[in-house]
DNA sequence: GGCTATCTAACGATCGTTAGGTTGATTGGA
DNA sequence: TCCAATCAACCTAACGATCGTTAGATAGCC
C-alpha cells in the first residue's frame, strides 16, 4: 500500500511538534509515537535527527511556496494578494496555537544543524521574493525599495504571530495586523 | 565580601545563556561553569531551574522598565522618546547577538513553567504600557487607539530583531526600523 | 532468498536534582 | 579571651529520567 507512506506521516507528525515545541522538543520517542510507530524506525526513513528536521524545514517552506503562489494566482491583482498575505500565518495560530516553524527555529537558530540553518533561511527568502514580487507590481513602495519593505512586512507578521501565541489569541494577531494596514505597513 | 554576590553572578550569567539558547538552553553545569562554582551550588541560591529561569525573566523587565523610564526621562518629549524605542532591542542583538529574553521565551512558551510564564507576560505588558503611554501623549495615534498601536509596535520591534538574529546582521535591523518609520508605524 | 519495514534492547551522553560532606567566618557564653 | 556552636557557601558523588542513536532480530512480500 503507497497511501500510508511513513516517510510521509514522520514528515506530517515531526512538522505537528516542532510548530509547537521547536528543534529541540522534537523528540523521536513521541514523534514515532505520533505516527504509531517506535523511534528506531525512524531511521529507516531519515538518516539522523539533523537530516529530519531539515527535510521538516524544506517541505515546510515547499508547501509555503506553494500556498503563496496559490494566493497570487486567485488573487486578481497584486493589491489583493498583500491584502491576503497575513492569511498564511494565521492558520497554525488557529490550529492549535502553532506557529510558523520558521519563527521558532529562528529562536533557536544557533543551537541548529547547519543542514536546518540553511532551509529555515530558505523559509525566510521564500516569503520575501513573493513579497517584493508583488510590491513591485502593485506599486506599493517606490522603486528599489519593495525588497527592503518586504522584509519588513515579514518581520513585522512573525511577530504578531509569536506575540499572539503567547497570549493564544487569535484575535490578538488580527488585532496587530489590522493596526499593520491601517499604519501604511500593509495595504490596508 | 558582598561585592562579589553569587546570586547576582548566577542572574547575569543565566541571562546571557537564556538570550543565546531560550530556557532550555539554560543548563546548570555550564551556567555554574560559567560563574566559577559547580552546578549543585545554585541550589543554595535558587530552589529549582524553575525558579531560577521565573527570577531571571522578572530581573530582565525589571531592568528593561528602568531602561524605558530612563530614556522618558532624558527626552524633552514623548515623540522623540518614542523614536529611541528601537534602541533597546538593538542592545543585545549587537552583543553577541543576543535577543530579547522574552522572544525567546515566547518560542518556547508552551513548554515553560507557570512561574516563568507569567514573567514573561509581564515583560510584555510593561513594553506595551510605556509605549501606550507616550503615544497617547504625544497623540500618535487617535484617542482610544494607542494601546492597539503599542501592541504592533512591540510585535514589529520583536519581528525585526528575530529576523535580524537568525542572520546575524545588525544593520538588517535598522533597515528594518527604518522602514517602520518610513510607513508609519514608528515616529519618524 | 533477499528486501522492506518494523521491532526489542541497549549504549552513552546529558539533564535536573539530591544527599551528604568540607570549609571558613561569625558569634555567643564561660 | 578562648572555645564551641552555628551557618552560609561551596564541594563530590550519585540517582533517575530522557535523549539520539545503534545492533541485531523478526515478519511479510516479491
Amino acid at each position: 500500500m503507497v497511501t500510508t507512506n511513513s516517510r510521509e506521516a514522520i514528515l506530517a507528525a515531526a512538522t505537528r511538534i516542532a510548530q509547537a515545541h521547536g528543534y529541540d522538543g522534537m523528540n523521536f520517542r513521541d514523534l514515532a509515537a505520533d505516527v504509531g510507530i517506535k523511534a528506531a524506525s525512524i531511521y529507516h526513513h531519515f538518516p539522523s535527527k539533523a537530516e529530519l528536521g531539515a527535510a521538516v524545514a524544506k517541505r515546510y517552506w515547499e508547501d509555503s511556496a506553494a500556498a503563496l503562489e496559490k494566493i497570487s494566482n486567485e488573487s486578481s491583482d497584486p493589491l489583493e494578494a498583500l491584502r491576503r498575505y497575513p492569511e498564511t500565518f494565521r492558520w497554525a495560530l488557529q490550529n492549535d496555537n502553532r506557529i510558523c516553524l520558521c519563527s521558532f527555529m529562528a529562536a533557536e537558530f544557533d543551537d541548529l544543524p547547519d543542514p536546518v540553518k540553511r532551509e529555515v533561511l530558505i523559509f525566510a527568502d521564500v516569503n520575501v521574493a513573493w513579497l517584493d514580487k508583488l510590491i513591485s507590481a502593485a506599486k506599493l513602495a517606490p522603486p528599489g525599495e519593495s525588497e527592503r519593505r518586504a522584509r519588513a512586512i515579514f518581520a513585522a507578521v512573525s511577530g504578531a504571530q509569536l506575540m499572539a501565541r503567547s497570549r493564544a489569541d487569535v484575535s490578538l494577531y488580527d488585532a496587530l495586523i489590522d493596526v499593520y494596514r491601517t499604519t501604511g505597513l500593509l495595504p490596508a
